[in-house]
RNA sequence: UCCUCAGUAGCUCAACGGUAGAGCAUUCGGCUGUUAACCGAAGGGUUGUAGGUUCGAAUCCUACCUGAGGAGCCA
């Protein structure tokens, strides 16, 4: 771009950026008071009022409200500021003060801008600060992003996802990941999306890492798998991604109870520290943060029986043998303020692994953990069958293949174990920090049913 | 796959059988403390597509396309 002014440079001088004076990132504002800065960032917002100008910019750390006053400033300085447009990208040099009617407390006094690039007005930036419809701001996604909201979601999915990590890391799981590409179903019911594998086989995307993690757990005790997850499900609500987040641990030498206390446990501490940690991204996302103080061990726990009884007396149609809609699943949890436990579910509607009630062979020992606030089913998991001619009955009674599946037989034939655990989605759990409508904001890039771009 | 709703200016919407409008965005002008700033002016439209009804269709009918919400299925 050209020279507009003495001051306007091409990103060809970008080096100048990092000599004196100091530059900070606008979450670190606070640190400097008094102090002469330079910001790097991007042009939020512009308000003008003749004569004084306030850039607000972001850096990606936060929002600093600039001050340009005429008097003050080369011509050229104040002009090339006074008709910026929005997303232009800059360096501006001011000193900080703190400044109550300044949107995070402080203020910067621009003594001098560098553009690095202005937007042209021809083709502005599309997305204004004023209302934009779903369809829209979807199609801009990858601009969206730099929304106060999108951001503050997709920080509060990296605090998730990093507690996640951090629980696991420190209770003696080791992370073990599963394939993605994988030769057939986990659970046989669910739809997979297939891929041509260089044309002289099938292979699948996976939809969960659940048969590997038991074979792992054989080999490490305790583990987690950690990726992405494709469901091939054609189905278009707030609470569904075709491309979604899971981590699934798996524990050698453990019951159903053990798979409840640490699912319990995990939820509690996830919550614990995106409360401490991104109080500001709560904020700004208006989330009632009294709904996550309350939810502290022990969860309600109830049997899928008396689960059906309660729905039954709140007028749900649900018989005995049948699975929640989304309606029950809200019924369930209206009258608690934490997550409710759901377990020994009627094995009929569990996958083929589920370990059996040795009192009730009709129950598998499954557990699902349900979200207040209609969020649904975050977690679902239990423990496994272990006995090898079990689980080949099992497998039999399904109609799955056998010979897929003998290397996962393999883990019963040499030293079995009880062992369990879970998978959690990520999506729908920041979905329910954030208090979102929709989990199509808790991650960069959502793919649905009828969107996969950008 | 099924059901419901919606497509009008770059964006958000109004007009609901009789000359297509507003706010924001953009451009020009004004304003030294603004908080989605404000005030004045300008440019900007084959009303999703294709048929049909009618003297006349953004408006009514049919099909299709695109999107949204929900059901089933699931995290």
């Amino acid at each position: 771009m050209s020279a507009e002014s003495p001051t306007v440079r091409g990103l060809g001088e970008a080096e100048d950026i990092r000599s004196v004076p100091a530059t900070i990132t606008i979450g670190e504002a606070g640190g400097h008071p008094g102090k002469t800065v330079r910001i790097q960032g991007w042009l939020y917002n512009l308000r003008k009022s003749g004569k004084i100008v306030f850039p607000i910019v972001r850096d990606g750390t936060g929002l600093m409200q600039c001050v340009a006053v005429k008097s003050n400033l080369p011509e050229p300085v104040f002009d090339s500021l006074k008709s910026l447009t929005q997303e232009s990208s800059l360096v501006v040099t001011g000193a900080i003060r703190a400044e109550p009617r300044a949107p995070g407390g402080y203020e910067l006094d621009v003594s001098d801008v560098q553009i690095i690039q202005r937007v042209s007005e021809d083709h502005p930036y599309p997305i204004t600060p004023k209302e934009h419809g779903v369809e829209f701001l979807m199609d801009h996604r990858h601009l969206w992003l730099r929304s106060r909201r999108q951001h503050a979601a997709i920080r509060v999915r990296h605090e998730v996802i990093k507690s996640i990590r951090d629980y696991f890391d420190s209770h003696g799981f080791t992370l073990v990941d599963t394939p993605i590409f994988t030769p057939a179903a986990c659970e046989g019911t669910t739809t997979l999306f297939e891929i041509d594998y260089f044309g002289d086989k099938k292979v699948y995307l996976t939809q969960s890492g659940q048969l590997y993690n038991e074979a792992n757990a054989m080999a490490f005790g305790k583990v987690y798998c950690f990726g992405p997850t494709f469901r091939a499900e054609r189905s278009k609500t707030r609470r569904h991604l075709t491309e979604f987040w899971m981590v699934e641990p798996e524990m050698a030498f453990a019951d159903l109870e053990e798979v409840k206390r640490v699912a319990e446990e995990l939820i509690v501490y996830i919550v614990g520290r995106v409360l401490e940690q991104r109080s500001e991204e709560l904020k700004t996302l208006e989330r009632d943060v009294s709904k996550l103080e309350a939810v502290r061990a022990p969860f309600p726990r109830m049997s899928y029986d008396d689960a059906v009884k309660i729905l039954q007396s709140k007028g749900s149609e649900i018989q005995w043998g049948g699975d929640f809609g989304n309606a029950d699943e809200t019924l369930l949890t209206e009258d608690f303020d934490r997550p409710v436990m759901v377990d020994r579910y009627p094995a009929s509607i569990k996958a083929f692994y589920f370990q059996l009630d040795e009192q009730r062979p009709e129950l598998a020992l499954g557990v699902d953990i349900i979200a207040p606030e209609g969020y649904g089913e975050i977690v679902g998991g239990g423990q496994r069958i272990h006995d090898l001619a079990m689980l080949e009955k099992r497998l039999t009674e399904h109609n799955l293949p056998r010979e897929a599946f003998e290397w996962y037989l393999d883990v019963r034939r040499f030293g079995t174990v009880p062992h369990g655990g879970f998978g959690m989605g990520v999506e729908r759990f920041v979905a329910w920090m954030c208090g979102l409508e929709h989990v199509r904001e808790t991650i960069p890039y959502p793919r649905m049913l009828y969107r996969t771009r950008p």
